[in-house]
DNA sequence: TTTTTTATTAAACATTTGTTTAATTCAATT
DNA sequence: AATTGAATTAAACAAATGTTTAATAAAAAA
């Protein structure tokens, strides 16, 4: 599963994914990529085959890194629902915010190639101790009868959609970057609250 | 503001508007368009001018379609806040069924052209009725003291995030296309009364 | 040291792509 | 019917782009 890669492998990769997550496949150029990593041009095939195979295997490890952040919160043994809500959203919002390509990245490949990028995605999620402590707070009457999925679907809504539509938050608040990060801050403890409502009988 | 298209031009605006909104600007070419809306190659660049040209247009009416309809129910004098809540949902997951390209297309245009775009964006929704009836709430104590951005901000969430992350949501529940669009109809119902109960003390 | 393999480079190649040209057809006007 | 201007077409052009080649440099193995 693991490859060792080189340091030139490396520093093509570094440079590839900085620009398809900000530019997306297609507006990419391979020449872009050996500008970028100061590497010659010839080496990205070299190493890679093709610009396609390197876009592929940069999105695997992308969208891995994404989901097994959820996944394995989401799978944690002694945390309680209210712990994994809040952790999840401090966690996510953190590593937008330290790349903020990343959700448009992710959402524009999961249109274009969802069968191999979905493979990753097992039942690690409906099948996870979050859900089951859902399930159980609906037995118990605590929490609404809803279908879970919408439980799952909303706290991934509340987390990222704010990320990619910042350009219209930002523009309707006259916000500039540091305050929009502080309002996604914000998000950290108000998301589980909102949740926590939403489920509550 | 408005302007007459021929036959032929909108022949070209349809064919290029699929292809935009389904595969994004880079990966869409001229040869694409003119297949597509059967006209010559060359009636793209006599009517366009060129490509960017075309997209602008393309992307400018969708944006400003997509906002329009929002900013319509949220400044309605008559209705309730929660009857604009139940309206957007309605409009927006209708609208969004019908062109599930759309939400990607608009979220990477953002992203890409912010300023351009977001000229159509005055002060229509943070100073909108919807919002006012909000600040009204909290006035009165039955609204919790939060900044209104994040109530309009967690509507759209809900509403749109789910569409973009189909792909996940129809793999984690095994869902096909129609199962999907069910789920998004349950939603019609579900948002606004999770939008309540989130705002409400 | 010599040989062999690996890494790197500049240049070339073949397509693709956006755009333009120049000729032709069509429609409206005189 | 003749003329004018607009619409349409096939072909060409130039630039960009992904990939390959063939030569050279560097590193590893003998």
């Amino acid at each position: 599963m693991k490859k060792e890669y080189s340091e030139t492998e490396i520093k093509i990769k570094t440079a590839a994914k900085s620009l398809f997550l900000k530019k997306g496949y297609s507006a990419t150029t391979t020449r872009d990529i050996s500008k970028e990593s100061d590497i010659n041009l010839a080496l990205l095939n070299y190493y890679f085959t093709s610009k396609k195979k390197l876009f592929e295997i940069i999105m695997l490890e992308t969208f891995y890194d994404f989901i097994s952040k959820m996944v394995e919160v989401y799978n944690d043994e002694k945390s309680t629902l209210e712990e994994k809500l809040k952790l999840t959203s401090s966690k996510y919002i953190d590593m937008i915010i330290a790349e903020p390509h990343l959700p448009t990245f992710v959402v524009n490949e999961l249109k274009n190639n969802p069968s191999s990028i979905l493979k990753i995605l097992k039942g690690q999620i409906m099948e996870s101790k979050l859900v089951d402590q859902y399930n159980d707070g609906v037995k118990k009457g605590v929490y609404k009868k809803i279908d879970p999925i919408h439980f799952v679907t909303n706290i991934l809504s509340l987390i990222v959609f704010p990320f990619i539509s910042s350009p219209i938050i930002i523009k309707m608040k006259k916000f500039n970057r540091k305050e929009f990060n502080d309002m996604m801050h914000e998000r950290k403890k108000l998301i589980p609250q909102w949740i926590l409502q939403m489920i509550k009988k």
